[in-house]
DNA sequence: TTCTAAAGGACTGTTATCAGTCCAAGGGCA
DNA sequence: TGCCCTTGGACTGATAACAGTCCTTTAGAA
């Protein structure tokens, strides 16, 4: 049942800011990199851009690019023609087990997760898809298609962020961003069950397809059904 | 047709953080009033306990108290058992059509929110409700049923977010929250049309009929009905 | 009537963040 | 070969935001 105890109105004062501006840009970056919005051996733009993108100074920016190079993420090239580069071979720390999961967490994400990515799928293939659209659609399909288990995740999370940018809503775009992030945070956090990449590959295709040919409750239907594995998997470790 | 140009991986860099913590903080308790979750007279938490929820220090958060009670939101008592109200007889001011409707954020905030609230009335419907949770949303479709057209808005505000409560999801709840507040804005820049609070009001009442006796189907049905009724008005404003 | 506790009000010193400026590197191009 | 332009690297002074402390007000209890 819904707990209403001491509740209203401190749901709704969350704190304004998550944190100071130097963690929080680590943090954003973290996540282009583990969304596979950058991957590896990508360049990200130089720092005097990407500062102002982020709305941080160049100062903030640098401590915490500075932070994620030391930490492997990334690589620095000094000169003309040098720049910020996205580590090839980051090795992954062994997070697993450090904080248990938490069941109000794991409710709250896949819940919302259950109601954004299959109404993105539905909207997705209900829309006029320009061609370049569709050729992005594609890309991600077979990036994540050829995948290893190392860069599977990443490619993934893209895959399911690019179905949601065929909507054309940036709100819907940040919100599935950002719940992805959240569920691969919580992914960490469980021991490595070798994924059965083949069945989830066929779902993207089958959802891909819905989507191109224009059929919004295919669509939306496949995508549920595709995030039943996920949940499941970590329905599972609550227990 | 979707525009692919120059927005990937761009549209993933969004600001880090909002603005400076002051102007957030403004911001926040502004929504909070607006949205009806403080009503006109009801008391703020002290300063200490509303500073630390907010995540900002006291200084910072007198400020933005100092500039609201200036700008007439609210009033201050000293001493014991006095404290923060909000102010009861606020003059709205009157901006309409100071910034025309921007056509990108009207699309964008009326889709994102047609696919949230339709899936927090049905999930709604389809939770295990506890006694205050059905009190809560009833007290919640009252007040909005008995408002005039001053008070409307946020009490219908407090009601929709009432539903994402019942949910249990946090996600959900800020989503709607920050999606209603998008709306409020939007609706702020158009011409003052007599809404027509009987309409309006019947749908609240079948909305509400049908989560609490659990029917999830028409609990989503009467939502989306709902919605379109200012969907529209905004669209028309488009043109 | 006096006291007390809970609230807002005011101040101080410290730290984080900023905008702006200049330096250093180094790959291409004349 | 040497210049040039783009990029990261480093520093400075100004401002924003912070935690911590103490003062002032005031309704109700003793």
């Amino acid at each position: 049942m819904t707990d209403f105890s001491l509740q209203q109105p401190y749901s709704m004062l969350r704190p304004v800011r998550g944190g100071n501006a130097f963690e929080e840009t680590i943090e954003h970056i973290l996540q282009t990199i583990k969304l596979g919005i950058f991957a590896p051996a990508d360049k990200l733009p130089p720092e005097r851009e990407l500062a102002e993108h982020l709305g941080v100074s160049r100062a903030t920016l640098r401590e915490a690019l500075g932070e994620l190079q030391s930490a492997g993420y990334l690589v620095v090239r000094r000169g003309r023609y040098g720049g910020t580069y996205v580590s090839e071979n980051h090795v992954r720390t062994d997070n697993r087990g450090v904080r248990p999961l938490d069941r109000a967490e794991v409710h709250d994400v896949l819940l919302f997760r259950g109601v954004i990515e299959p109404a993105a799928s539905s909207l997705a293939a209900g829309s006029d898809l320009s061609a370049a659209a569709r050729g992005h659609l594609r890309n991600c399909l077979t990036d994540v298609s050829v995948a290893s288990e190392a860069n599977y995740r990443p490619r993934d999370a893209r895959f399911h962020i690019a179905i949601a940018e065929l909507t054309g809503s940036p709100s819907l775009v940040g919100a599935v961003a950002e719940t992805r992030s959240r569920i691969n945070d919580l992914l960490d956090r469980i021991p490595f069950l070798s994924t059965n990449l083949e069945h989830s590959n066929e779902q993207h295709a089958q959802i891909a397809d819905a989507i191109l040919r224009g059929d919004s409750a295919a669509a939306e239907r496949a995508t549920v059904e595709h995030l039943e594995g996920t949940a499941s998997l970590l329905r599972g470790f609550l227990s």
